[in-house]
DNA sequence: AAGACGGGGAC
DNA sequence: GTCCCAGTCTT
């Protein structure tokens, strides 16, 4: 389970050797020598060759992460999850305390989803706690309390897909199931020179036969949790330290010289730039109101200030007007200055206004009491410029 | 098949 | 600053 993990990001090197065009034979005379599609096994080692090296590299070599201690189904359930799209460094700062709060599924399960929520502030893709949570409940009502351990029940909870089920149940039981992360793909990707972008079905799918194809008997764990932390410390996105690899020539990309051609990547798309405003609210006590983002879509149910999108042309400070006044203030709101956030599908420009209030409705809090509160990132920046937390 | 869904680290 | 990373679910 380490990792999508790796320290490393960058520019992925375009070079990109592109014999094996995926899935695009068609249309070529019967003469001219048909591209190698790409479910079909071209290159690289036999695949038995890999777990000897492998596991020997990995017993000196692994690392001591916190939930590779006295793993069992809910510890490694919970890891995987925050080890979704999420850096090792970054979990290591929420696993603990999380497990500390929601010590079982139970525990997990009695908690109110506020909670949950609150625990994962600021670990991103808030989906995953909400399901995490959904999840422990009907463990706990369908499932008598015990997390399943066969792939078809574990995989029909909630956030579980193929990659997790086969994580969770190969690490801590050796089921003998494939898994395909991030790393294992770049791993495999290179190893066996399959062209294309993982994202591709086409790519993904081949990528998953291979991760089934190299599996060996016994230490599935191991060698699942292996072929992870090769690709975090050694088959790294960029600057991968070939010559520290255990499969060595073993590797085709490698033996071509060309492991940072692989895996393609892919295009993406452009962010769209939002601007909204933030208005901050505050009583004459300095309580201030925060407001809880509908239950679907972006930062679902997570608490913010009151804030409002910009219209194409609209003024900020006509903006925070309207919604003061929609707040019941009286007074204008003073600008406080901006806060940017990148998403990776959206780019927002907060401008923050602070305004005096006599209250309302709504909720209001103290500075003390944010903490209690699923706060994101997005929003945690708009309290910086307002002078809280 | 493509897009939604966060945040952080590398460069 | 800009680019890169990457599971699951929905559309």
């Amino acid at each position: 389970m380490s990792c999508r993990a790796t320290s490393s990001a960058a520019p992925s090197p375009l070079t990109s050797s592109r014999r094996c065009s995926s899935a695009s034979a068609g249309t070529r005379s019967t003469t001219s020598r048909r591209a190698p599609r790409v479910s079909e096994a071209s290159e690289g080692p036999a695949p038995d060759a890999l777990a000897q090296p492998l596991l020997a590299w990995f017993s000196e070599h692994k690392r001591e992460l916190p939930w590779r201690d006295e793993p069992d189904l809910y510890r490694v359930w919970v890891s995987e999850i925050m080890l979704q799209q999420t850096q090792v460094e970054t979990v290591k700062r929420y696993y603990e305390p999380f497990l500390e709060r929601f010590p079982s599924v139970s525990a997990l399960a009695r908690a109110s989803e506020d909670e949950v929520l609150a625990a994962w502030q600021g670990l991103g893709f808030y989906r995953r706690a909400r399901n995490l949570h959904k999840a422990a409940r009907e463990v706990v009502a369908e499932h008598q309390g015990v997390v399943p351990s066969d792939p078809a029940s574990l995989g029909q909870l909630p956030g579980l897909g193929r990659y997790t089920v086969g994580a969770i149940l190969s690490l801590t039981q050796d089921q003998r199931l494939p898994i395909l992360d991030g790393n294992v793909a770049r791993v495999l990707a290179r190893v066996f020179r399959v062209a294309g972008s993982p994202k591709k079905s086409a790519v993904s799918k081949r990528l998953w036969a291979l991760a089934e194809s190299v599996l060996p008997e016994r230490q599935v764990g191991d060698f699942n949790e292996a072929l992870m932390e090769l690709g975090a410390l050694v088959c790294r996105p960029t600057s991968p330290a070939c010559q520290r690899c255990p499969f060595g020539e073993l590797c085709a990309a490698r033996a071509a010289d060309e492991a940072t051609a692989y895996p393609e990547p892919s295009k993406q798309a452009e962010v769209p730039r939002v601007e909204r405003v933030s208005l901050l609210l505050r009583r004459p006590d300095g309580r201030f109101r925060l407001e809880q983002r509908p239950p679907e879509g972006l930062l679902a149910r997570m608490w913010e200030l009151p804030a409002a999108e910009l219209g194409p042309a609209e003024q900020p400070a006509r903006a925070a007007a309207a919604l003061a006044r929609k707040l019941g203030a009286r007074a204008r709101p003073r600008f406080l200055g901006t806060a940017e956030h990148r998403f990776s599908h959206r780019h927002w420009l907060q401008h923050v206004f602070a305004v005096d209030a006599q209250g309302g409705e709504g909720t209001w809090v103290s500075a003390e009491e944010l903490g209690d509160y699923a706060v994101p990132t997005a929003a945690k920046k708009t309290l910086k410029v307002a002078g809280l937390s």
